[in-house]
Formats: C-alpha cells, sequence, structure tokens
DNA sequence: CATTGTTTCCAACAATCGATGGAAAACTAA
DNA sequence: TTAGTTTTCCATCGATTGTTGGAAACAATG
C-alpha cells in the first residue's frame, strides 16, 4: 500500500485509478512523445495540475501505465496458464494463443503499449529506462517449451517473442490492416486468429523433420509453483 | 524531377538527399512526435532553417520519408522476385524470408517507420493520411500464394502481412530483445533468421493437413510484367 | 462550529516545439 | 568584375509542451 500504483490498482474508482486508465489509452495510441499530458487530463475531464498532483512527472505516469499493463498480462496468463495446464503441447499452444488474442483485442492498448516499449526510442532515455521483468521465461515453460527455468535457451526465448509479437502486431495493427481489407471488427478478429493458428502452429506439431527442439509435454506440475514471480 | 523527393533520390549527394536520409534515421527511432526538426537538422550538421528551406513542414519531410522507404522496399523486394522466380513454393518462401531479413537488418530504419505507420497514431491525423501503395498483393503474388490480384483472399493478405511483420518485429526489436538475450548483434541477427523460418516455413510446407489455400507453384511468369506500379 | 488535512482548479512559468523573415554567404553566368 | 540566383544561417516569433505555486473547494476530526 505504499507506491501510487499499488494504491490505483487497489480501488478502481479512485481518480489515481481513474486517471491511470486514460493514461493507458492515450500513451497507447500516441506513444510517449505523441501523448500529452493535457491530453489525458482531458480525457479524464479534470485539470492538468490534478494529474500532476497525483502522478507526478509525465514519465513517473509512464512508468505506472507500463508496470500496471506488465501486471494485468501476468495475471492472464497465469489465468491462461491454469486452462491449458496438463493438455498435450500442439493443444497447449492452440489454446493459448487464441485466449491471448482475444485477451489482447479486449485490451488492445496493452499491445500497442508493449511494442512501442519494443519499438521507439525516447528523447531522454534515463528517464525510461524502467526495468520490468520479462515474462517470456514464464510463458515457454508454461507452454511446455523447456523443462524448467534453466533449459530454456535463446532459441526458445526467441521463439516465444515470435509468438507474443505475431498477435500484439494484429491486434495493435488493426486500424491500418482493416482498412486495408475493409472488413468489420468482429471478421477482422476471427481472421487474425485463424492466421495466428495458420502460420504457428505448423511449427511445433509434433512431428517435423527439423529442429526438434520442443518437449513433448507433460514435464511440468512440480514446477507449477514458483509462477509467482 | 518535380518533386523534391525525385529530386533527391536522382542526386544522393545532394543537401536534400543528406537531410531525407538522417531524417529516416531520426524518424525511424523516435517516430513522428519523438523526432524534431532541430535533431535532424543538428544530425546533418546544418541550421534548421536550411531543413525547411529544402522540405518545408515536417509532416512533408515526413511524407517524403515514408515515401523514400517504401520505393526502396518495392526495389528491393522485386530484386528478390527475380531471384525466386520459378523456385518451388517453399524455397521461394524460405528465400524470400532470408533475403528481407538480410536488407532490413541492415536498414532497419525501414522496419520502424514500416511498424510506426501501422501501430501509432497522430496528434494531427489529417496531415498525415497520405495513401502509400500497398505491396502486400505483390509479395502474395511473388510467393505464389495466389495466381493472380483477383485471386488474392483476404487470408491470404493477413498470412503475408504475418510473414513481414515477424520480420519487422525481429529488426525493429534489436536493441531491446538483444539485451534481453545478451547476444552480440551478429549472432543475434542468426538467431532472428533462423527463428522466422522455424516458425513460419512448416505453415507453408507442401504436405499439411489443414488450411491447404496455397498454390504449388509456376504459375506466374505471365503476370510479371505489371509488378511496376 | 473551527481546524486540519486532502483534493481540485486557475494562472502562470520556463523550456522547447514548429516555423519564418531577412541578411549574409556561396554559387552561376555574363 | 558584376549582376543575379540559389543556398545557408542568425535571430526571432507564436504555440505548445511539461511543470509548479497558491488559492479555493472539499472532507474529516476535534
Amino acid at each position: 500500500m505504499a507506491t501510487p500504483l499499488e494504491k490505483a490498482r487497489k480501488d478502481p474508482d479512485s481518480m489515481k485509478a481513474r486517471i491511470l486508465h486514460k493514461a493507458r489509452l492515450i500513451f497507447g495510441q500516441y506513444g510517449f512523445h505523441g501523448a500529452t499530458t493535457r491530453m489525458i487530463a482531458e480525457e479524464v475531464g479534470i485539470d492538468i495540475s490534478t494529474l500532476y498532483y497525483h502522478w507526478g512527472e509525465k514519465s513517473d505516469l509512464y512508468e505506472a501505465v507500463i508496470l500496471d499493463i506488465n501486471e494485468d498480462l501476468r495475471t492472464r496468463l497465469l489465468e491462461v496458464e491454469d486452462i491449458i495446464h496438463g493438455m498435450p503441447i500442439e493443444k497447449r499452444l492452440s489454446i493459448s494463443l487464441d485466449l491471448m488474442t482475444e485477451y489482447l483485442f479486449d485490451h488492445a492498448e496493452v499491445s500497442n503499449l508493449i511494442l512501442f516499449r519494443y519499438f521507439a526510442k525516447t528523447r531522454d532515455e534515463s528517464a525510461l529506462d524502467f526495468h520490468v521483468p520479462e515474462v517470456v521465461t514464464d510463458i515457454a515453460r508454461s507452454l511446455g517449451l523447456a523443462k524448467d527455468r534453466k533449459s530454456i535457451t535463446n532459441e526458445i526465448r526467441m521463439q516465444v517473442l515470435g509468438l507474443m509479437n505475431a498477435i500484439h502486431n494484429f491486434v495493435s495493427g488493426e486500424n491500418f490492416f482493416r482498412s486495408m481489407l475493409k472488413i468489420p471488427r468482429e471478421e477482422y478478429i476471427a481472421l487474425a486468429k485463424e492466421t495466428i493458428q495458420f502460420l504457428l502452429l505448423p511449427a511445433f506439431a509434433g512431428t517435423r523433420p527439423n529442429g526438434g527442439r520442443i518437449e513433448e509435454r507433460n514435464s511440468a506440475k512440480s514446477v507449477e509453483k514458483n509462477s509467482k514471480a
């Protein structure tokens, strides 16, 4: 109950939480430099100084936003992990992709913010260079791509990044891609899911000649405990 | 020989071209709002007003940058198309991915700018909402995923977008991902190539049970002509 | 009620942004 | 050289940015 972020997450109706929520959307749409504190304040319907009263500097608010979506994402990943637990590898992957795609389409700002963090630089790098614990390792273990934390190679890490980014791309690119395909949102979402499965599932299908760096299944259950960071 | 962009592309040593080149890099790293005209001018080593003399408004320069990388990318795609022509589908895809990955790692700002355009909004949308001809259709035909322009479905379009974005992600995300994997650049590039092939090739491998929506091969050669926009 | 602490807004600040007018410099052509 | 054109820079503008001080409004406590 110390940091402003913890307060905001505890009471979603509080002013801190309302600001944080709108900040997620604005930062997600325009990026750090594209978003202005005035845009966020106006979206909440408050004066700009109220925003500063609650969150301090712009970069502090941005940091809170990143940590916030990271926590949400981690929570959702744990839920998905629970659902797919015990299933064979192909089903685990297929269902994970579907559920995460569904979730991210409902919270597109999460994908936006993650991609911004991956790809965009910031003028004052030092202010925004806080470290967020990467979930890549947890995903790899949850999917069964590696027995435990220590056996996760860089190859597997890259594969997981590829999986995650495939989803983020179709979610964040919705506006651009949809105007290109000229289809309604529901159709686009369905098509995105279908395409993700089509592109990525075969790589992890049980019997493939090359690159057999995937575990068969049922290797977790004992490691399941230390998923809490 | 009318537009400033055409002049710049014609004479790469001209001031216009020098500004355009640095603008590519800066816009690519920081995005439209993150980049400032002063940053670009300083990078070139000129006064800011010289930049305005040659390119006018910031958004005009940005537009020129987008059109410029689009032209470069199209040129490279045509070269690749020439190389893979006549090969079987799997080889075509494999080599295309490799060559385009190689090319984009050498011109990372191209991937950056494309992703920015896909994912980021701009405060003044109207100024930057110029239309760039999409190459998705050409890629699909070149790869042999469809016989001709008219037989390209939205499913195929989405698959091509998935292919392209997979490359862009690993290229643009190099800084972020590499600091996570703690490996040198060459190793990262090799790993990226390997991962892209690992993830995406199986989906288009000849004999697969589901989703057989790919043409076999050797259906182009007559359509080859109208690739020039 | 009065008082104390918390929250919100108004007004303004310095810094930085995009952009321009005009003089100086550099170049071209005679 | 001279005249004319093109290019570059200096100085500056207004608008917008992030940020803050301080007054008002509100809430809780005695």
